[in-house]
DNA sequence: CACTCGACAAATACGTTGTACACGCGGAGT
DNA sequence: ACTCCGCGTGTACAACGTATTTGTCGAGTG
């Protein structure tokens, strides 16, 4: 029923609500005032909380309290929303003074872009590692720093940096998307998930198709250990940028 | 959640078959016009051709010539469909025999593997690198084989796939990503790209506060190769791999 | 101090999406 | 010949992003 609940209806019976109407009309908009930070927080509060996709703008306005097209003030469109959210988020990655080597420094940057990465499960998908947001610039100039003065050649530095940015990322991107798995699955431990996953993995090993990873089923014991494949694997990528470049 | 839909009542020996059980038993009829191939292959021509986005229950329907809820027969949701179509590309993806050593033939398939993501650029964006996916699976079965017999242990043996297998994914990610934001802006090569970048850019680098990355900007030769990108990075990762673990 | 006006938020509306549900048809098994 | 089950159709709905219109606050001006 499209119902119209406004009060003016008949205004030439009496010209305005009276006092005691307007005073129990809900409230009278504390006007809050809207800012691109405000927005960015209370949107990266829904996607830390309730996952990417619940961040609506719909979901967003009621959070901040504002109608629904309130924000669209401030950001164009969805897109710019999410660019905000993500310099938001890297704006809290912290840069400790580079060490002296440049591989400590590069392993700290990668621990703690990981550390962010995780502790913000949606960045990953909602960002490239390149974007030319002001906080994420900050991360490959905290990495050309460290790099300097080993004689290498801009375009050299660019493509360590990018190799171990990359890594990184898509390292954490993985571990989030068995994390989302579990999570929409409603499976808490490692157990749990190989139990659900167990009718899917058996029909695929049913098939005899796969006697390699079957064998690596059977023998590993750190499947379940995200961290120790990301020490492994950055380690190795930081041994290949020195024994490659020879630094 | 008692959530079961069992519309008919043969499942009390599976609760659901998943997905690929089903796709590989015998054709079921030859009298349905629509199959789990024919469904796949023309949501990824949509998605080859028109973005991931276009990919719509109902484009994909009047793609295939039939009404919209047509392909829910097949496929659970969108979710299965996009599973579906990356199994379908990655059955496509060129399996050669393995070579002599174990590094001709992980750069072979990393090279086949970033051809894949480029031929299909949404792939990136809609699959993790280990999904349970019979053609996905393949990868890692060829790249244990491949790593087998140097007295690697199996969690070393994943460790080293899965690093390669994430740079190959996120390099070619972030390359499709540029490529993604141009088409998206109506960019052609990379001087119109930089032209449009250029206000971004400006301010960025007007703050002073990327002095390192500026005289990357100054200094670099190879920002539009991003073949050079791809193949330095993989060497680095080739080379720490062999360096680590002395293979 | 009254008034105006521009900036901002509210309200409403539209087109599109994924998908639940009930229906009709047509060939295979009895 | 009749039945039944699997397959495609049609209709429907809630939720989404966002364009557009409408109201209202508060600073600037005389």
């Amino acid at each position: 029923m499209p119902t119209q609940q406004a009060p003016t209806g008949d205004d030439h019976d009496q010209p305005q609500p009276s006092l005691w109407e307007r005073l129990d009309r809900p409230a009278p908009a504390p006007r809050s005032t809207l800012t691109p930070q405000r927005i960015a927080e209370a949107a990266v509060a829904i996607a830390d909380t309730e996952g990417l996709d619940a961040v609506t703008m719909r979901r967003l306005a009621t959070a901040l309290g504002v109608a629904p097209m309130a924000a669209y003030r401030y950001v164009s469109g969805k897109d710019e929303l999410i660019e905000l959210m993500v310099d938001s988020v890297y704006g809290g990655l912290p840069l400790d003074a580079p060490a002296a080597d440049w591989r400590t420094t590069m392993h700290a940057l990668a621990v703690h872009l990981r550390a962010m990465s995780l502790a913000h499960p949606w960045i990953a998908r909602a960002a490239t590692p390149f974007s030319l947001s002001p906080h994420q610039l900050a991360v490959p100039e905290r990495a050309f720093a460290a790099l300097a003065g080993h004689g290498l050649d801009a375009d050299t530095t660019m493509a360590i940096f990018r190799t171990v940015a990359i890594y990184v990322h898509g390292s954490s991107a993985t571990d989030i998307a068995l994390q989302d798995l579990r999570r929409s699955r409603g499976w808490s431990d490692g157990d749990e998930t190989r139990v659900g996953l167990a009718p899917r993995m058996s029909y695929l090993m049913g098939t005899g198709r796969y006697p390699a990873y079957q064998q690596y089923l059977r023998q590993a014991t750190r499947k379940d250990d995200p961290d120790w494949h990301f020490e492994t694997g950055l380690d190795c990528v930081l041994d290949g940028i020195a024994t490659h470049f020879g630094i």
